[in-house]
DNA sequence: AATAATTTAACGATCGATCGATTAAATAAA
DNA sequence: TTTATTTAATCGATCGATCGTTAAATTATT
């Protein structure tokens, strides 16, 4: 037998991508094998390498989709939720936690590879993904510069709020459960509000007094 | 040859603990071979079995290790800062998130390894390392609390709340390094003036016009 | 002499990767 | 419409290398 029926190249790709995100979220890249991610598939391990070239193809592949998928995704968001309007600084932070909160809570098993295996890439591999990463950071640290631009915003530093930012948020994927105490809008509104307030400075800073006020 | 002159046991076992702190750090768990620690410790690697029963008991004693001392370190901290007084919610919470802070960022490997290799641990031992990461995580709630209770802090979840702030100061890690544009002191200022932004509300957030004024 | 520390050498298992053979499906030629 | 050819996909088998681990011998310390 060679090819099964029923089933093509581009298929049993995606389904080996699949089964890849699953074993490799689970036990880590260097602890799966190619032999048990071809059983999980369904085939013989040989039949992983005219899909992927090596082992570590596969990982890059993984992880550069991720990052292409994840940046595609907030530019659709953007033209979404903002088409020809000019939002606020506040607002588009506001816009920006959501989606990475709603993105990488829809996908775990991408997020996680994509920030523990970074050292398991190649160092060229390594260098292409960490690219697309820093202009998903930048991305946010832009949002944040406008704030401190117009005024809205109280930033120390605009690298050391965003990967505050980025990490308090990506960090949810190590917690939050479909199904738990939580629902994943709730968890998103906290989150929303929190990241606000590490932008907005507190008003009553230097007026305690009047913090009491406010019962 | 067998035994070096001027080596001992405990000497022997300490530099194996620091050699494969570097190594599962820079390469992870899986990929770090006993032949390349024993390499990297200059000894044969049969000689790690004289002082470790297994790979596996080498990453839990890391990780045990890592977090006894971690919340050894704040027992110290507590009672050298505090000896007999009752702290406020608020400084509590900014003496941790400064306590974690200056700890993380002093053992980036022994976090790393903490943190990253949680899925390389076998149940036994992964059962061991999160309870007193639940020890630990239980602090940082009880200060949220006790704050919540007085009034002082306005948070809506507390779980959430202590792994957001958890995970943004854990976060600093992976792109803090030591002699790069920000000092220590700086990042940890910074930090610790964010933590607080997060658990004490804006008391201008239904007075937005009053925000002006702090200009 | 007894013990602790380390060596040399090797075990069985598994690793990523490759080979040629085989077959289903797509395409071109008759 | 039938036949021939190509391409894509998978298989079984296997390569050399490396893995964690162990046994027995050797050396140094007490």
């Amino acid at each position: 037998m060679a090819r099964t029926i029923g089933s093509n190249g581009e298929e049993t790709a995606a389904r080996i991508r699949g089964c890849a995100l699953e074993l490799i979220a689970s036990q880590g890249f260097e602890a799966m094998s190619m032999r048990g991610l071809a059983a999980a598939v369904g085939v013989q391990s040989a039949a992983l390498y005219h899909h992927f070239a090596t082992k570590q193809a596969l990982l890059a592949d993984l992880m550069m989709s991720h990052m292409r998928d994840l940046l595609t995704a907030w530019q659709t968001t953007c033209a979404d939720h903002m088409a020809g309007q000019t939002a606020t600084a506040s607002d588009r932070l506001d816009a920006f936690a959501r989606f990475h909160i709603r993105y990488h809570i829809s996908r775990p098993q991408e997020v996680f590879i994509a920030y523990m295996e970074l050292r398991s890439l190649s160092p060229v591999h390594y260098n292409a993904v960490s690219e697309l990463r820093r202009d998903y950071e930048n991305l946010l640290k832009a949002i944040l510069q406008d704030g401190v631009d117009d005024g809205s915003f109280q930033i120390d530093d605009i690298h050391v709020t965003a990967m505050a930012i980025l990490a308090m948020l990506t960090g949810i994927t190590t917690w939050y459960r479909p199904g738990g105490r939580l629902s994943a809008s709730a968890v998103e509104m906290q989150y929303a509000a929190m990241v606000r307030r590490m932008a907005v400075d507190d008003i009553g800073e230097s007026l305690p007094l009047q913090r009491q006020a406010k019962q």
